[in-house]
DNA sequence: AAGAAGATTCGCT
DNA sequence: GCGAATCTTCTTA
């Protein structure tokens, strides 16, 4: 797995403007999900991380696919399995998630929900500065399973910055 | 009202 | 490596 935190007074944020119809689902209780349309084209999947009325939440970039294969595959048309779910809008793609599942509690929600990691994954995290931004180039918040070939991008360990 | 940028991906050069 | 696809949001270049 892969994630990007966009915490509270991050520039880079969705939600350092304040809210707007487009991020509302950011200021929902931690657990919730914020999708957003992106270029034209894609979905991005977030995660609220904060109490109800403070906007922030963590981007997921990327998972492996352990169930449900074929039918990623289907949706992803036939590409390779560690291609499925790496990178936000192929994550989409392949698990059909588009704006109705805005503002879903992935906590209790039978069509998406989060779980828990296994104890294998602990303290297997490393860090990096995220990906694709213009601002805020220099935080390490980028988080991903070290030595799992299902992440979008660099794999190194970056110098960690202040927070 | 209009234009530019955007937490991306894919295909072609 | 670069540009297209394609639409929402924010800013006024």
């Amino acid at each position: 797995m892969e994630t990007e935190a966009y915490p509270v007074g991050d520039a880079a944020g969705h939600a350092f403007r304040g809210q707007t119809r487009r991020n509302g689902s950011l200021y929902l209780t931690r657990g919730h999900a914020y999708v957003y349309f992106i270029y034209g084209m894609y979905y991005c999947l977030n995660v609220s991380s904060e109490r109800a009325g403070i906007g922030a939440g963590v981007l997921v970039r990327a998972l492996e696919p352990i169930e449900g294969i074929e039918l990623m595959k289907e949706r992803r048309g036939s590409s390779p399995v560690r291609d499925l779910a790496r990178g936000p809008g192929r994550l989409t793609v392949a698990m059909a998630i588009d704006m109705r599942d805005d503002g879903v509690d992935l906590c209790t929600d039978p069509s998406l929900w989060l779980g828990v990691a296994d104890s294998e994954y602990r303290g297997r995290v490393s860090a990096t500065t995220r990906i694709g931004l213009s601002r805020e180039r220099s935080r390490a918040w980028r988080f991903y399973e070290r030595g799992s070939a299902f992440v979008s991008g660099p794999r190194l360990v970056s110098a960690r910055s202040a927070s």
